[in-house]
DNA sequence: TTCAGATCCGGACTAAGGGTCCGGTTATTA
DNA sequence: TAATAACCGGACCCTTAGTCCGGATCTGAA
């Protein structure tokens, strides 16, 4: 039997989320964010950070489900057009814009939960993976059913971390430009006589 | 005036890039690659190293370079369908194709490349945004003008050195599937009325 | 050939960050 | 209130990119 975690550990675990979630909000550069300084902020010594979340990526991996824990429900047993029940191209759009929305609103931690560190990549990622399966599902409901793995990476491709940071930063695109696009590009997958 | 470079110091860079080259391709994970190593395995020290390349950024760019310029040559200035004068949807299709063939011919060292490391991005990279650039020329040529610049992304998305990996480490895909699939995804940026 | 001096070599050194360890503290429960 | 398991925290370790500088080497001129 495991024991019921200590409250002091719960306390702390909350902190640390606090802390970290808003100095990644602020940061220049998450990158740039050291565990040193998410440890400082929370007033917490390293060693607990590092136990209550094992590493680094599981920080941010944490601080990610946390933010998007409302999205993930509605996708999985929300209304349309998220939810299920709805028209597959419908939904296919509906979940790409509002991925990309979640993006745009925490686009710090969407870096740093997307930078390649270490061993693991984006692809090797639970949230991703599953995603990447309703797509995949979504698109062959909608008689893409041969290519649907390909484009289903394809169109999470559109709302990488890297490439919106890119457009807005670099190119200053705006948010209103960034959801037309994607849904151009959705569209662009959508609107062809199935493969 | 600066004089011509000493043959010592010239002889030194070429050892590290020919050690480098073989380094990455050998090397279980290029991440792990440091630049000690390569410093090692080249016969040379590291101060020797930093000073012909600057940076581990500037060799991983130094040997991509040597990799991929009969590539950018033949694009530039070379026959159809990868020179000019090829029709714009043909060489779209060409020149995606052999910069996926290059990747793949080149995993590690590409995986390297584009690893996002410090405060550079794949985005930011001189390549990357020469070749952007000649595909959303092209697809402007070829009728998209409107999304021309988010297309090309999109294009260059689906040959992204993560995404191949994981394509074919994690999920098994030969190069001919690989080479279909991008094919595929040109066809469909490219066989839809213009917008 | 020899010399002066600019250039270059190389490995010890620094900086910085992720992750570990363990003596001391605190919550829990009987 | 005592026993004990869990937890705290910051000193410590390790790896790696990048710097520094005394000494070796190349080059051009005399």
């Amino acid at each position: 039997m495991t024991r019921p975690q200590r409250s002091d550990a719960a306390r702390n675990r909350a902190a640390v989320l606090v802390a970290a979630d808003e100095l990644f909000a602020t940061a220049a550069a998450p990158a740039r964010l050291s565990m040193d300084d998410v440890a400082a902020a929370a007033g917490v010594g390293k060693g607990t950070l590092f136990r209550a979340f094992g590493s680094r990526a599981g920080l941010i991996q944490a601080l990610w489900e946390l933010r998007t824990e409302p999205l993930r429900r509605a996708i999985e047993s929300g209304p349309p057009p998220l939810g299920p029940g709805t028209d597959p191209r419908q939904r296919i759009a509906a979940i790409l814009d509002a991925i990309l929305v979640v993006k745009l609103d925490n686009r710090h931690l969407t870096l740093a939960l997307e930078e390649r560190s270490g061993g693991t990549s984006l692809y090797e990622q639970p949230q991703y993976q599953s995603v990447h399966r309703l797509l995949r599902d979504l698109l062959r409901d909608a008689g893409r059913g041969k290519e649907s793995e390909l484009l289903a990476h394809l169109l999470l491709a559109a709302v990488r971390a890297d490439l919106l940071d890119h457009l807005i930063g670099g190119r200053g695109s705006s948010r209103r430009q960034l959801r037309a696009g994607v849904a151009a590009v959705v569209d662009l997958v959508l609107n062809e006589s199935g493969g």
